[in-house]
DNA sequence: AAATTAATGTAACCCTTGTTACACAAATTA
DNA sequence: TAATTTGTGTAACAAGGGTTACATTAATTT
């Protein structure tokens, strides 16, 4: 049995599921900035996160992109999960954020699990729950919020899922996931460290306790 | 066996699943306007849409309202199944868009057929995947496209779930839904109505063939 | 070290959207 | 019918954020 497949995964699923798992499931990493899957591309199995974090993004026809949110240990692809069942192409895009393992399941287990486990079944509701709430998030920031709070709320978030605290991306790099110009987002940086609440430097930004 | 219910899920679930449907579910009509389900309420069983079209919202701090997505019949709200099953509060509102017509089920059945009809969990997967890709279009829309495109998709949703083609709302209520001003939807309409794409009428719009 | 490339800072400008204010018309109520 | 309320049209202005342009500085390459 993989130590970290019990470690994340044990207090979800009963033995005999996580014995399947540990099975049939492939373990793999990722370095970071690997491009997971991309919009229109079939999904051939199911990812289980077992460490570091996936970026989930939007494409417009343009090829101008948006964050959704973040996948961390313990999660799924909510996406992931139908398109599997139906044979559907992907939607979005998935980006490794940091180094990332993971477990990959055969899709045909799914069907099967979901009739056999209760815990199976409801990990699937309850993924399905979390990323329709991630997405609510997402709306209410691109509908209700002003870029410079978006930006704020952006910065914590990567604060969050990144190994040291440290945002290590540049400003044009913030400016794709928001959906803006590197411009607007130099402009509001510069306010955010006047206000005290993050400090800038090249290619990396840090925030301030408060 | 009520007809409509045949109807409507006769194509999706067994025989055996469709008279348990009948026999604990209770029969609803709801009114145009009514407002079925508010941000923070408890949601105590789950709705299957026979007729009619339900509007989906979203709210923030300041009561603010950003209109998601419409369900119409073969529809469940997808936000409710996992509210139902985790006893969580409701994220969004609900309002019933025109009269409609519903199969409320209660929460206790939904885990039963889970593990026991497979087309009613495949129903449950379907109606996430559909939900989810609602909630990308919406993001699409708010992220990617200036108001008056925005308008225009949203005048043909309108129009589609409508009885009859028109959109009878006032310009304040088209706001409301866009969570923009009134002011502007006025602005944008009469621009649209220049362009030879609608016409305008008071508490009316209609949509002109291309 | 010099030249080049990449990242950031900043000004000036423009367009879209939001706001305020008010006129006018249609519907409703007194 | 007169008075009031509701819905729409439009002008003038403000603010946010997107664009272009260019300077400066740090890193990388030659």
């Amino acid at each position: 049995m993989i130590q970290e497949l019990k470690d994340n995964y044990g207090h979800l699923f009963e033995n005999n599921l996580l014995n399947e798992i540990n099975q049939v499931g492939t373990f793999k990493e990722v370095p970071e900035g690997a491009v997971m899957i991309n919009i229109g591309e079939y999904v051939k199995s199911m990812p289980l996160l077992i460490s570091g974090a996936i970026k989930i993004l939007r494409e417009d026809n343009d090829g101008d992109e948006l964050l959704l949110y973040f996948l961390e240990k313990g999660d799924t692809c909510a996406m992931t999960l139908t398109c599997c069942l139906g044979q559907k192409k992907s939607e979005i895009k998935a980006v490794a954020e940091t180094d990332a393992k993971l477990m990959m399941i055969p899709i045909q287990k799914m069907e099967e699990w979901s009739g056999k486990y209760k815990s199976w079944r409801n990990f699937v509701f309850e993924s399905y729950h979390n990323r329709l709430n991630e997405m609510l998030e997402t709306i209410d920031s691109i509908a209700f919020l002003k870029m410079d709070e978006r930006l704020l709320k952006y910065l914590i978030e990567k604060a969050r899922v990144s190994e040291d605290g440290t945002i290590r991306n540049t400003h044009q790099e913030i400016a794709y996931d928001l959906h803006t110009s590197r411009v607007v987002i130099s402009r509001l940086l510069k306010k955010l460290e006047n206000l005290g609440k993050i400090e800038l430097h090249r290619n990396y930004v840090t925030l301030l306790k408060i």
